[in-house]
DNA sequence: AGAAAAAATTTACACTGGAAATATGAAAGG
DNA sequence: CCTTTCATATTTCCAGTGTAAATTTTTTCT
């Protein structure tokens, strides 16, 4: 009975749009600075009033993590699709991972060391793991033939490897504590340190 | 003049005590709820008593991270020693990172994540390449020859991909984010997914 | 319409970090 | 020895935080 397009009660949406401008206040403030206060400001509600859609603050940073999540997964989706397994599908993988971290510094450390994977929602915990499906799919092109560096790897090895490597690129390069060229620049593309793998026109067949 | 061993005046050492009480504090309650009113109650003194030594609770926590580099690369040195460059050389080094992660979590968060680099004191800045360095030297003995995968890698390259590597391992590792095993079990032994560098004894005379 | 439930506000409280004025105590100068 | 000086620490105050409880407002259901 519930009409979706109409505005219901009070504001109409609010969980979402907690969630909406929490993202917005992130970037804009930093993680730190981010305020319960200053997201229900922001909507123009009470700052009492996510607690009826979040239990806490922390709730609603899960859920902002959760979006963020999605987005991240998205942003790794958008660019492997069209790509054959291999090395492009690798490069567009993990440049979907550093431009995601480049683009929502404060969003990407909210997602990974703010330590909230401790108490994380059935939510998050789920975001995560979609977002990790993407990089096990693409460590799959590259699971047969095995990294030529270590032929006795499993395939979770190399997925492990593999995010390990972007992962802490990404985190070291929005830190700030580098990646950098010797010249001092920073490093902004992470497959000139990436190990090669091996690649052959047989890994279509070895992706189930 | 200065009587080393005697009290002072009012507290003594005020400034090393709250880095001190800091460090404990830290890992007690966690970043999050590590609060610059708990620390100098530890230490005795009011809470506004640190701001004649510290610009604010930022720069204690400047002071806190610096001394927390400087252990870091302790921890990786004292497994360093007494190995000859190579595989294990790069053992220790890199087990010595993990285990201070690992034994340290809330301490490794602020070095790397908690955005401290963006406003560092020079303290912090000497302490964090003094860490790197270690890395750097462990990473001389894999330059020459060059690891099997990437013949083409820059030494800075090759250091820069050992960081990358066991800092995206030691970071998901503490946040809860894995490395797991495929039956679930943490994986605590980064060498498990490290690809294999190239070893033989002329690394010994490449390292100068 | 009236009852029940959901949503949002008001108020209060225990915290936080920082600013400013004040007090304390140690060192230095006469 | 006494006083001055200055770094150190305290007291007081303020704006801001998240959360809990009671209350009001609005929607929904019978």
């Amino acid at each position: 009975m519930l009409k979706e397009n109409r505005k219901k009660y009070h504001h109409g949406d609010l969980k979402p749009a907690l969630v909406q401008a929490g993202l917005e206040l992130l970037e804009e403030v930093g993680l730190e600075d981010l305020s319960l206060r200053a997201i229900a400001a922001r909507v123009g509600v009470s700052h009492t009033a996510p607690k009826n859609h979040f239990e806490s603050l922390k709730g609603l940073l899960c859920a902002i993590a959760a979006e963020g999540f999605r987005r991240h997964a998205e942003e790794m989706r958008k660019g492997v699709e069209g790509t054959s397994p291999g090395k492009d599908r690798l490069r567009a993988a993990t440049a979907g991972y550093v431009r995601f971290a480049r683009e929502n510094p404060e969003l990407f450390r909210l997602m990974f060391s703010s330590g909230l994977a401790r108490d994380e929602t059935p939510e998050l915990a789920e975001a995560g793991a979609e977002s990790y499906s993407v990089l096990q799919s693409v460590a799959a092109g590259l699971d047969w033939p095995r990294p030529a560096l270590r032929p006795e790897l499993h395939s979770w090895q190399t997925e492990l490897l593999l995010w390990t490597i972007v992962h802490g690129y990404a985190s070291l390069l929005i830190e700030g504590r580098g990646p950098r060229t010797p010249h001092g620049e920073p490093l902004l593309d992470v497959l000139e340190i990436m190990p090669d793998f091996e690649f052959d026109s047989n890994a279509d067949r070895a992706t189930q």
